[in-house]
DNA sequence: GGCTTATCCTGGGCGC
DNA sequence: TGCGCCCAGGATAAGC
């Protein structure tokens, strides 16, 4: 499931390839995958527009298209964006394909179909096409401080898990890389948020930014549904020191790992590491 | 207002 | 082998 690392592979992809090609065609094989505005106009104002520039918020792909045109494009579960060379086999669950000018195609791929793609119409922006991205709270890169979270966690009675996955707290974080920050950052996910002392949330900080920046590094993750934008398969799972491993011991000290539901999320964590 | 739960959706895994 | 059930999860709405 595509969270910040693999959705900045996934841009950094697209970025490489994208910038300067143009739309010839558009088939949406779903029209569930695009959430705004109409099919017709995504289509028509989409149809011979050219892509400038790809960047990234939180879990959201921004593209630039000319004549301030844009797409914006959010994974969610399962979906992929595909760059495929001319005459390249399709995967199963291609939900919108895009034909370029160069031969190429960008294929939309979705098996759960909870993605979706929105179009924002020229004079536009990309925060009053998709108002989430506004609420949308720091990058755990750079931009993070533990006084943001102390501020944001004051007062809160909800675990400390379920707070990290509020993309108002923080852009990006879903639920592999808060289970292996809260572990690398020795703090129970259950523990209530509003409960951590300031020197546990300057460590969850630290080890948020060190999660994430590496597995950047390493090309996101490849747990389930996710591949680049090259179809290439991150590298990411190794280095997982607790997320898919119940049952199996503890890599620091070698307990085994347990794992509860918290708001209705899988959790994993070491109860004699984390607490 | 704060929090939890249900919903959307489909493929894979598992038990029978 | 085939069938049916359960599980996974990001964002959002509904309910407590």
């Amino acid at each position: 499931m595509p969270e910040l690392p693999e959705v900045e592979t996934v841009r950094r992809g697209l970025q490489k390839e994208l910038p300067g090609a143009r739309i010839q065609s558009i088939s949406i094989l779903r029209a569930d995958s695009v959430a705004y505005p109409d099919l017709k106009s995504f289509i028509g104002h989409l149809k011979g527009k050219s892509f400038c520039s790809v960047e990234r918020r939180g879990k959201y792909i921004l593209m630039n298209l000319s004549d301030n045109t844009g797409m914006v494009a959010h994974l969610r579960m399962s979906g992929r964006l595909l760059i495929l060379k001319k005459g390249a086999r399709e995967p199963a669950h291609v939900r919108v394909r895009i034909q370029l000018n160069n031969g190429q195609k960008l294929v939309f791929d979705d098996t759960r179909v909870f993605g979706r793609l929105w179009l924002v119409e020229p004079g536009s922006s990309f925060e009053e096409t998709v108002p989430a991205l506004s609420k949308l709270g720091p990058e755990p890169t750079g931009a993070l401080s533990a006084a943001h979270l102390e501020g944001c966690f004051k007062g809160k009675t909800q675990s400390v898990k379920t707070a990290l996955l509020d993309q108002t707290i923080v852009a990006g974080i879903g639920n592999i890389y808060a289970d292996e920050s809260l572990f690398r950052a020795g703090i129970r996910p259950d523990r209530p948020a509003g409960d951590l002392k300031s020197s546990e949330l300057k460590r969850l900080c630290a080890e948020i930014e060190k999660v994430i920046e590496n597995a950047i590094a390493l090309g996101g993750s490849t747990l389930r549904d996710y591949t680049s934008a090259e179809g290439v398969n991150g590298n990411y799972q190794q280095e997982a020191l607790v997320y898919g491993r119940k049952g199996e011991p503890c890599r620091k000290c070698k307990k085994s790992i347990q794992r509860i539901k918290l708001s209705g999320r899988s959790t994993h964590f070491c109860p004699c590491c984390q607490r």
